[in-house]
DNA sequence: TCAAATGTACGAATGTATTCGTATAATCAA
DNA sequence: TTGATTATACGAATACATTCGTACATTTGA
């Protein structure tokens, strides 16, 4: 397999978050979605293109406007990054994670009864 | 406040976990704790000092050999890059990220449990 | 006592992420 | 057509994390 232990960094990371969700993006679109008032446009631009040399993305140059999309694979990335912050900031329990995450604003009714419905999923198996 | 927006590396949370369990110790505990087989120990020592630097740590420097504690909170710290983590790799969503997390090997029976338990106490809140 | 072991301090090399400036080519619009 | 705009490519600066070598001081034990 050739896509194991990808590590995407955090600008990376706010990329792919754009990848994800709109699909096809220009470079122009991905940057004015990630919208930091500070980073200039060719920053986005050098940073998909070493997501591209190491194969995070894919690129159309069939025209002058390049076209991105994201090749790594959502979950799969997301499973990485939890694992190993379980790993490396909670020890190893993906418990205590979990808790650290419920137990902030962050979380709604609405999800927490989500995860419980997900929780019965889970046992039912 | 001081203490807000810490964001220890990956080699720092290493040496924080082991503070954490172990409260005071000397570089060569925490160095021997890592038993990282290819790091030579100035390389914890460096870090360490770094650590200090940034207010990551306190140390006792009365005798020769210096004692280490952590001064910045577990929970805290935790919280920080969970919340981090839920922003940069899921979107903010809390749910998505406990799913991802208890989705895998990594969750036990036990812990699921636990994590139940948890929710009811939040829910009766 | 004094050599070996153990400790700290510190500079430097290395690796990687991020940011930007500039060159150059393609496209667009008056 | 031709100047302005928009795009890519690429080198370089900067920042930061990590690693190690070396100098030097202290402690220990034979």
């Amino acid at each position: 397999m050739s896509n194991t232990n990808i590590k995407p960094t955090e600008g990376e990371m706010e990329i792919l978050q754009v990848l994800w969700k709109k699909g096809n993006c220009t470079v122009r679109e991905v940057h004015e979605a990630l919208n930091k008032k500070d980073a200039g446009y060719t920053t986005s631009l050098k940073l998909m293109q070493i997501m591209h040399e190491k194969g995070l993305v894919d690129r159309d140059t069939s025209s002058k406007t390049h076209i991105y999309r994201a090749i790594v694979n959502q979950e799969k990335t997301q499973q990485q990054l939890v694992n190993k912050m379980i790993d490396n900031v909670f020890n190893g329990s993906a418990a205590r994670l979990v808790m650290q995450a419920l137990g902030n604003k962050t979380a709604s009714k609405e999800e927490i009864d989500l995860i419980k419905e997900y929780l019965d999923k889970l046992e039912n198996k």
